[in-house]
Order: C-alpha cells, then sequence, then structure tokens
DNA sequence: TATAGGTGTCATGGT
DNA sequence: TCACCATGACACCTA
C-alpha cells in the first residue's frame, strides 16, 4: 500500500503539473471554491474529464505508440508530448525527466517533513527514502536541484520561469513551503552548488549535510529570501494579497457611497427567516431615518462586515460596467472571495447585521404600519405612476399621523416590496456566498442544501480522475494460481458459450502455465516496459486504464506467430520464457490470452482496429479454422464494443459536466442579476430620498388664501396625469383622485 | 459485509 | 444485409 499510494501521489503530481502546462491554471482559490471552473477542469475539465485515462495515456502514448486512430486523445497527443518534453527539458537534468518529478515530490514531502519536525532530527532517513530511487548513477537531490538551479540561472526564459513558477503553486498547494522551490534560493543554491563539490565519497554526505542545512536554515530562517518576510506569513500570500483587494474595495465603496447610506442596505438581502422573525423595517423608512443611526461601535462592527461584502458587490459591479448595462457573466473575484471567506464571523453573524438593535436604530417606531404587504411585486412603473404621493413622498411621522384611514394610505410600498422580493423570494445566500465570499465550509453547506435538489451536484471527491482503483488492478491479481480454471471464472462471462471457450480451455492446458487467475485486464503496464525507462515511477503500477487504446498493443510488436509452430518448441520455449510469459500471462486480456492461446497469428490490435476490408484480407491471407475466425470476430466485435463503451461513458461524463458548468453559469447570472437588482433598489432609494425631500419643501411653502400653511395631516399633494401637483384634503384623496384631478387644483411649481 | 465506482461485455437499435 | 456505432443493462472487481 505504500508503494501504491506513493505511485499515486506521484501520479497526481505528475497530473497536476501536465495539468498546468496545458494551460488549466491551478490556482489557491479554485481549490478553495470549489464551484470555479478552474477546479472543476482540474477535476473534470472538458480536457480531462477521463483524467486517469489521459494521464495513463500519456504514459501509454509516450512515443505516440498504440494510440487508437479514431481515439479522442490522438489530437492532445502531440501536444501532450511536446508539453512533457517542456517539463523535462526545464531543469535538463540528466536524470530522466521523471526523475524530476519524483524529486518534486520528495522534495516535497521531505520539506514538509523536515520543516514540520525539526526537533526530531532525522533527517538522513527521510531524505534516505529518496536513495533508492535514485540509484548508483542518479543524482542526488541536490544534484538534481543544482542543475535545475544552475541551467534555469542560464539557460531559463520566461516562460520557463513561469512554469516553475506555477509548479511552485502547486508544491504550496500541496503542503509545501514556496520557498522549498523558491526560485531564488535555487539559485542561490546553484552559485553554492557552482563551487567545486567535494569528492564523490563525500558527496553523499555532504549532500545530504547541506540539503539538511537547506531544510533546517528554511525551518530555522522562516524568511523569504526575496522579501524577507517569515514564510509562514508569505504561505497564505493570498490573503494578503485579498486583504489588499478589501481595502481596495472599501475605498470605492466609500468614495461611491455616503457610509450611513451603506449602514442601511443590508435590508433586501436578508435571509427569509431572519426576514419573517425580526421586525425587518420597510426600506422607506429605514432610508428616512437613516441619518439618524447611531454610531454604536457593535452592530458598526458587524455592519463593516456587511460593507466589505457590499464593497465587493461594488467592486463588482464596477469592474462589470456601470450599474445597468452590465453584459455577460460577472467575473468571479476570487481573491475577495478568498478574503471574504476568512472574514471572521462574517457569515455566521450574518443575521446579526440585521438584529433588532441595528433594526431599532434605524427604523421609527411605527414599523407595524409600513411593513411591505406581501405578495403585491409592483414594478417600478406603478411607483411613479402612482398619484397619491403621500405614500411614497411624505415622510412616515407625516403619513402615520394621519388618522384617516382611507386617505392615508397604509399603501403597499412599492420599495419595499421590491426589498421584500430582494429578501424573501430569489436571494440566495449560496450564490452571495459564492461569489462574495463565505468560508469554504460555510459555502458547501449552503451549496448542499441547494444542490439537494438540483440532482445534479457532482461528487467530484470521486472523480474519473482518481487512479485508485487502477493502481491496485494488477497487483491484486496475482494471488491464484489455478491452471484449471476456465474463462468462466475471470469475471464477466461474456461470451462463454462462444466457440473458442471450449478450445481455449484445451489450448491453454496445452500451452501450461496460464495462469487464468490472473485475470486482471492490466495488459498496459506490461506492453513495452522499455517505453517506461523514462517514468520509473510508472513503470512499476499497474494501471488498467485502456480507453481509446488498443486491446493487445503489447502483442502488436509480436512478430506473427507461425501458425506451423508445434505445441513442443511452444512448451520449450515458454519454459524457458516462463517468467516473462507469467507476466505477459498475468497482464493480458482475455482475448489477448484466447488469441494467444488459439495461435492466432496476428495481433488483437489489427484485429479490433483495421478496417473491415483490410480484415477481411487478413483473415483470407491466413487460412484459420473455425475457432480461430469465430474467435477472431469475437475479439473484434468486443474491442469496437469496448472502444464504443469507453466513449460513451465518455460522452456520458462530458454531458454531465457540462449540465454542472451550465448551471454554475445559470448561477451566476442569477447573483449578478440580482446585484442589478439590488442596485436599481439602492438607486430608486436615493430618488425617492430626493422627492421626499423635494415633497416636504414644496409642501411647507404651501400657505392658503389666508397665509397659514396646509397641515401636513389635513392635506397632502397629489400628483395629477398632466404633471401638475394639486393639493388636496387627505379625507378626499381617494375618492377624488381618479375621477376629479383637476379640482381644487392649485398649479404649484417647485 | 455493504456499497459505490470502474470496467468489460452483451443486447438492441439506429445509421 | 452488413458493418459500425451508441447506449442501456448487467456482472464482476476493487476500494
Amino acid at each position: 500500500m505504500l508503494y501504491l499510494k506513493k505511485y499515486f501521489t506521484e501520479g497526481l503530481i505528475q497530473f497536476t503539473i501536465l495539468l498546468s502546462l496545458l494551460g488549466v491554471r491551478v490556482d489557491v482559490d479554485t481549490y478553495l471554491s470549489n464551484q470555479l471552473p478552474p477546479l472543476r477542469e482540474i477535476i473534470l475539465g472538458p480536457s480531462s474529464a477521463y483524467t486517469q485515462t489521459q494521464f495513463h495515456n500519456l504514459r501509454n502514448n509516450l512515443d505516440g505508440y498504440g494510440i487508437h486512430p479514431k481515439s479522442v486523445d490522438l489530437d492532445q497527443f502531440f501536444t501532450t508530448r511536446r508539453l512533457l518534453n517542456r517539463v523535462r527539458q526545464l531543469d535538463r537534468l540528466s536524470v530522466p525527466s521523471t526523475e524530476l518529478n519524483t524529486w518534486l515530490v520528495h522534495r516535497d514531502s521531505e520539506t514538509a517533513v523536515s520543516t514540520g519536525s525539526q526537533s526530531s532530527g532525522a533527517p538522513e532517513s527521510t531524505y534516505n527514502l529518496n536513495a533508492p530511487d535514485t540509484g548508483p548513477g542518479a543524482v542526488a537531490p541536490e544534484g538534481n536541484q543544482e542543475q535545475g538551479g544552475r541551467d534555469g540561472n542560464d539557460d531559463l526564459t520566461k516562460e520557463d520561469i513561469d512554469l516553475i513558477d506555477i509548479l511552485w503553486r502547486q508544491d504550496i498547494d500541496l503542503g509545501a513551503g514556496r520557498e522549498v522551490f523558491n526560485y531564488s534560493n535555487r539559485q542561490k543554491e546553484s552559485e553554492e552548488e557552482e563551487k567545486p563539490r567535494p569528492p564523490e565519497n563525500k558527496d553523499g554526505k555532504e549532500e545530504q549535510e547541506s540539503w539538511r542545512n537547506g531544510v533546517n536554515l528554511q525551518g530555522a530562517q522562516p524568511v523569504d529570501g526575496e522579501t524577507g518576510e517569515s514564510i509562514p506569513e508569505q504561505l497564505p500570500s493570498l490573503g494578503s494579497q485579498t486583504s489588499l483587494s478589501l481595502q481596495e474595495c472599501l475605498r470605492l465603496l466609500e468614495a461611491t457611497f455616503p457610509f450611513g447610506e451603506e449602514s442601511e442596505f443590508p435590508a433586501p438581502v436578508v435571509a427569509p427567516e431572519t426576514a419573517s422573525n425580526e421586525e425587518v423595517p420597510s426600506t422607506s423608512q429605514g432610508l428616512a431615518l437613516a441619518p439618524q443611526l447611531p454610531p454604536e461601535e457593535p452592530p458598526l462592527d458587524l455592519e463593516q462586515q456587511w460593507q466589505d461584502i457590499m464593497a465587493i458587490m461594488e467592486l463588482q459591479s464596477n469592474a462589470a460596467g456601470s450599474f445597468g448595462r452590465s453584459s455577460g457573466s460577472t467575473p468571479v473575484n476570487q481573491d475577495v472571495s478568498l478574503h471574504q471567506a476568512s472574514l471572521p464571523g462574517c457569515s455566521q453573524d450574518f443575521p446579526q447585521v440585521f438584529n433588532p438593535q441595528v433594526d431599532s436604530t434605524s427604523a421609527p417606531p411605527r414599523t407595524t404600519t409600513l411593513r411591505p404587504s406581501s405578495g403585491n411585486s409592483s414594478n417600478v412603473n406603478a411607483t411613479f405612476g402612482a398619484t397619491n404621493l403621500t405614500g411614497i413622498f411624505l415622510p412616515p411621522h407625516v403619513n402615520s399621523s394621519s388618522t384617516n384611514v382611507t386617505s392615508t394610505p397604509i399603501l403597499p410600498d412599492p420599495f419595499s416590496n421590491l426589498l421584500e422580493e430582494s429578501m424573501l423570494d430569489e436571494i440566495s445566500l449560496l450564490d452571495l456566498a459564492m461569489e462574495e465570499g463565505f468560508s469554504q465550509a460555510q459555502a458547501s453547506q449552503l451549496e448542499d442544501e441547494l444542490d439537494s435538489d438540483s440532482g445534479l451536484s457532482l461528487d467530484s471527491s470521486r472523480s474519473p480522475a482518481s487512479p485508485s482503483s487502477s493502481e491496485t488492478s494488477c497487483s491484486s491479481a496475482a494471488s491464484s494460481s489455478s491452471t484449471s480454471a476456465t474463462f468462466s471464472e475471470e469475471g464477466a462471462v461474456g461470451y462463454s458459450t462462444d466457440s473458442e471457450a471450449a478450445t481455449v480451455e484445451a489450448e491453454e492446458g496445452a500451452v501450461g502455465g496460464y495462469q487464468p487467475g490472473y485475470s486482471k485486464l492490466c495488459r498496459m503496464s506490461y506492453q513495452d516496459p522499455s517505453q517506461f525507462h523514462g517514468l520509473p515511477q510508472l513503470g512499476g503500477v499497474g494501471h488498467n486504464h485502456t480507453y481509446n487504446l488498443p486491446l493487445s498493443s503489447a502483442f502488436a510488436e509480436q512478430p506473427e506467430l507461425p501458425v506451423s509452430v508445434g505445441k513442443k518448441s511452444v512448451r520449450d520455449k515458454h519454459s524457458k520464457l516462463q517468467p516473462a510469459q507469467d507476466l505477459l500471462d498475468k497482464h493480458a486480456s482475455r482475448d489477448e490470452r484466447r488469441a494467444r492461446s488459439m495461435k492466432i497469428p496476428f495481433a488483437n490490435e489489427k484485429i479490433i482496429n483495421l478496417p473491415v476490408e483490410e480484415f477481411n484480407e487478413l483473415l483470407a491471407k491466413h487460412h484459420l479454422s473455425e475457432g480461430q475466425l469465430a474467435l477472431v470476430r469475437d475479439i473484434r466485435r468486443r474491442g469496437k464494443n469496448k472502444m464504443a463503451a469507453q466513449n460513451c461513458r465518455k460522452r456520458k461524463l462530458d454531458t454531465i459536466i457540462n449540465l454542472e458548468q451550465g448551471v454554475q453559469d445559470l448561477r451566476r447570472d442569477k447573483t449578478r442579476l440580482l446585484k442589478e437588482k439590488m442596485e436599481f433598489i439602492r438607486s430608486i432609494r436615493q430618488m425617492k430620498q430626493k422627492m421626499q425631500s423635494l415633497y416636504q419643501e414644496v409642501f411647507t411653502q404651501l400657505r392658503d388664501e389666508e397665509g397659514r400653511p396646509y397641515p401636513p395631516s389635513e392635506y397632502s399633494l397629489q400628483y395629477s396625469a398632466d404633471g401638475s401637483v394639486l393639493i388636496m384634503p387627505r379625507g378626499v384623496t381617494t375618492a377624488e383622485q381618479s375621477r376629479k384631478p383637476e379640482k381644487k387644483q392649485k398649479d404649484k411649481k417647485k
């Protein structure tokens, strides 16, 4: 299991490196924000939906060997090989390229161990974990580092440095400090290494010593070579970066809106249960009394958190274009997202933003009279088309002072309705969490609540990229040694009644040494071990991912076996080649074994992949028995169907991924639209404030014929259809406004 | 031991 | 009619 784990880890590292080279950006934010596209691309991305297969195909297709001509990976092969070569050329190691990868992994783990347990003091032992892999001629990690560093100094281009930086980020993601692979550190070390190296006999010890010193240096002096910052502070550098972003957000926010105005803004986004449980004041009232909000300190902290969120929203709105004309989906500010996630108790205290204390300060005591009525989704046109201005423009104390229920309407406040909609119907905390940044756990929790009914949530932890099952499929199949077993014991029987079955049994008996217990289809691991010398850490892993790969490429290299080979010679050869044959048997597919048992004189790859005409010619060229012909046709049928099934499953996954992407996009659009809605509400509120002040100003200047001011409790201004403003007694406003608006008309100008 | 995911295979239908 | 492909369903294996 240790080996398997090791291989798995290395495989993941290499896979991540390859992904980064393929252009899939690996970002800490995306790790933390599981819903964002980069991570999904890493895990299930379009180019890596079958990352497991892709990864192993990389190994199997290093030389372009074995790629099925119809494989969907064929177009990626050249790119993959080129990129892989770039990885190899990065440090221009004399060791095989994958040695570099192994080194990276071991450096990573060792550094983690060394830095994590400085006092334990067993660096040699931990370091020597790598020794068996290096081999006698291999360069020690420091040597690798030396070469990498030196070459990095001399030949690395900016592009290469960027690639290295990507690798660093991934290492950081994997838990290793960036300083482990710090370029400047490597430069320093390479400079040190450029000094004459000690003799070889001391080399190992000195290397270990210097290596240990290097590690200890990093541990004892947690200071980054570039910035001088302590390393533990550097690791969460993203946080500092996002903190800066937040400050910028706040600065922008303060420049955009007055502080007091923002403090009242949370109301629209209150959670439904909060809205229902607490006395959420009418927005109009809250607006009217917003400047009266006492600067109490505890609410300000909470408000500050809210303002942080709002600042982010503002920033995003600004980034997406000015209000009202944002197009497309608003890009996600991932930096802010991460930082917001680090806000202490932000989301937990979220409801407290709207706690009664704040509400009581911002809401007038007569909140009940103007509580938004439900169910009426008035629009903006209705708002400004209202002829009765009192419900909109009269200050609350004026409105509420009237005892006339008919003329002093407890009209449904359209703004309040809008806000109520924002509060109650569509606003999703998850959306805000995903885009505005709550903690990952909180976001996940919220997401689970929403995903529970979506049915589209993918468990990415069980992504196809997981090679776990494959790595053991071979090794776990090495126990059975029964020689009398038939194919029916090998799992899926399939065409166990096919013509070849009985023959195969006999043939297997003739061949001898066949171990049907080794039925796991691990053929890919032993196609050509020489291909894997450059990937030592992969060569020993028995993977069984044969998507888009020929079934019997292992035997494609075999010369077409002469039909005339006698059983005796076969036995002789087999007795001599027993270990190799066992390996082949062990990792050959059933059809391959059947074909060999039945002396099929050509490879299964040909059988499966040849065009039908050539296939028929092949059959005609070789005079096969009926059993052989049936077997060949079955092999062809099964092989094609197998590839078809693989493609089908891949398409299924791609479809699911695309659907998930669509859901993500829709969620983002939804969040963007909600933001726009809130912006509209904000704008309307501002206009409402202005109109309110204008109303008061006009009303206080009104005088009757005797020069007395109109009592606001008895009169109100009415807005007629022709644009004129009327002053009407409150008792008749409602009854009169619709039929005789010109009555008692007194045109007033502002 | 139960379970979920991966994989191969078969059956069936469409092209 | 044949070859090929796509896909649902099933069985098996493994973690």
